[in-house]
Parts: C-alpha cells; sequence; structure tokens
DNA sequence: TCTTAAATATGATTTTTATCATATTATAAT
DNA sequence: ATTATAATATGATAAAAATCATATTTAAGA
C-alpha cells in the first residue's frame, strides 16, 4: 500500500519539517542519520521531492533542504503520489489494478470502508497538522 | 500491506472454494489460466499452502488441490500469515517494524483505526463468507 | 574570481520479489 | 506391475525495489 521509499520521504519529510525554516536549511548529510536512513537513499528522495515542488532547496554553501509556509501546508499525499505513483494507493485488493466499485472483488466489501477512510485522511492531513501532533508530544519520529 | 504473491494466493483459494471439494479436485494447470495468474507461480503457492494445511491436495492421476470444509472455515488471514508473514501486517507506517502503540509515529493516529479493522476483517472472515457473497452475486472473482 | 559546500543528474550494484523450469515422488487406473 | 498424471522439492532466471557511488552544477563567502 505505501512503499518503504515512501515512509523514508515522510520521515525525510516531517524531519525538515520540524526543524528547517528559509532561514535555516539543512543539508542531507545532517538528515540521514536522525531519521534513520541511508544518506544516499534519502538524498534521491528528496532531490525528486525538490524538483516536484513538494520541498525546497538550494544548492551551494548554507544550502540545503527545506520546507517553506507553503510546503508545510501541503496533504501527506502530495508526497505518496510522487515517490508511489497514484494506482499504488488506488488498487484493487485482488487484481492488482484500479479497485471496481461496480465489479467488486471478494476483498472489496470487507476492506473498501477502511482504505477510502485511509486515504481521506492522507488527503486531508497536512505536514503541519502531524508536526502539530508531534510539538504536543502526542507522537514521535521513530528510530 | 499485502503482497503480489498473497493476492494471487487468495485469487487461487478462492477459485478452488468455488470449484473443488473432496470429490472434485482441481489440477494446478486449470486453475491458472481462470484466475490470470502464471502456472508455475500459483503452483508454488498453493504447494506452500498446502504444505502449511491451509489448503488440501493429493497427488497423481485424479489428484489436485482442493478445499476440505475445515480448509473452507478458515479465515482469510491465514493464507496471508503464511504468504507474507505475520509482521508485514502489523508494522508501522513509518519505521518499517512493529506499530507501537505506545511510543507511536506521526501517522498513527491517523491511520491505526482503519488498520485495525482491516486487519479485524482478515481475521474473522473465512474463506466460506467470501464464497458465499460471491454465490449471491455480490462480488465477481476479477480478471 | 577562487574555493568550497551544497544539491542535481545519472547510473551502478545489491537485494528482494516475481516468474519460470524441471527432476523426483506419489497415486490411480489399466 | 506399468503407465500416466498429478503434486512436491528445488533451484534458476528476470524484473523491480532498495541501496550505493560519483561526476556535474550552482551559489555563498573569502
Ligand atoms: S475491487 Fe478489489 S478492492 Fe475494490
Ligand atoms: S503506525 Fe507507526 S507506530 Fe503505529
Amino acid at each position: 500500500m505505501v512503499s518503504n521509499s515512501s515512509k523514508y520521504a515522510i520521515k525525510g519529510v516531517l524531519f525538515l519539517a520540524l526543524h528547517s525554516n528559509e532561514e535555516n536549511k539543512i543539508a542531507v548529510k545532517d538528515i540521514s542519520e536522525p531519521i534513520n536512513v541511508p544518506q544516499a537513499y534519502i538524498a534521491k528522495l528528496l532531490q525528486e521531492l525538490s524538483r516536484e515542488n513538494i520541498i525546497s532547496s538550494t544548492r551551494g554553501p548554507k544550502g540545503g533542504f527545506y520546507l517553506s509556509e507553503e510546503n508545510k501546508n501541503q496533504p501527506i499525499i502530495n508526497i505518496l503520489k510522487i515517490i508511489d505513483g497514484e494506482k499504488r494507493l488506488t488498487s484493487c485488493m485482488l487484481s492488482l489494478e484500479k479497485c471496481n466499485e461496480d465489479k467488486p472483488c471478494p476483498l472489496h466489501k470487507i476492506l473498501s470502508a477502511s482504505r477510502k477512510e485511509i486515504l481521506k485522511n492522507f488527503e486531508r492531513k497536512t505536514i503541519n497538522d502531524l508536526v502539530f501532533d508531534m510539538k504536543k508530544g502526542n507522537s514521535f519520529l521513530p528510530l
């Protein structure tokens, strides 16, 4: 449902949301360790997100990755769409292709309500929302 | 959340549930096409399920795979446990390891209710339940 | 303008997952 | 008993995902 890469990407973005801003960019070498993701791997993912304007970056000395306020107000799903692509989230649980409401597979009824709920949450929860939770001590960026 | 292999396995098992019984076994060559899974692939999966007594089989002429009544009364999760292993279903959405209620990751709150619901359904819905749905025309074994 | 520190682009390697192939073993029917 | 037909065990190959490596480009600061 969500790939390894997307998990890493979310961790990276949340770390940036928590510790960076326009004036305080973070280099990839300072991100990988705290979020426990190999440096070259998270680098590639962040580059991809930056290219698609999900996060921000500048090169050179004092450069690095960061989140603008606009970036922080995006829903989580934007990250998933870039890293995993649309269909990973909407594919049928049995046929691997699009989930079909009209001719549902045997698992559809069992799962679709929950799946929709998850989707909806990815669509409406923003990065800021999650940061708020963390700051309140309700959730934690894990090892 | 659930692998390709598990999806194939479920399709295979449901096909057997629908078309086989102790007196009418089905050879793997007659399964692969209708469920649209490569023959050698579904063969391997069914063999694995048979070894773990999730489904039944006999060799030789008139042999094949089938589901006993006992087999049909199992919950779907038994298939997933064999093919994917336990942790695939219970791993945290961010850290790849076990989901931790006490020190939840930022996605935990958003997802855990839905995930639990899905789990619960896999645990309580039996193969027979799904067959019943199909026979009533409420769901379909897809392409 | 030169040096340095960072992202970027690109691609190679490794690991995992998916797929294919086949020799061996068991069993039913002749 | 012999033959044919099926699963079983085992492992090989292919494709995809994860991981690693590096030369190039950009921008800041001396
Ligand atoms: S049709 Fe299979 S999950 Fe909707
Ligand atoms: S899903 Fe991450 S801790 Fe539960």
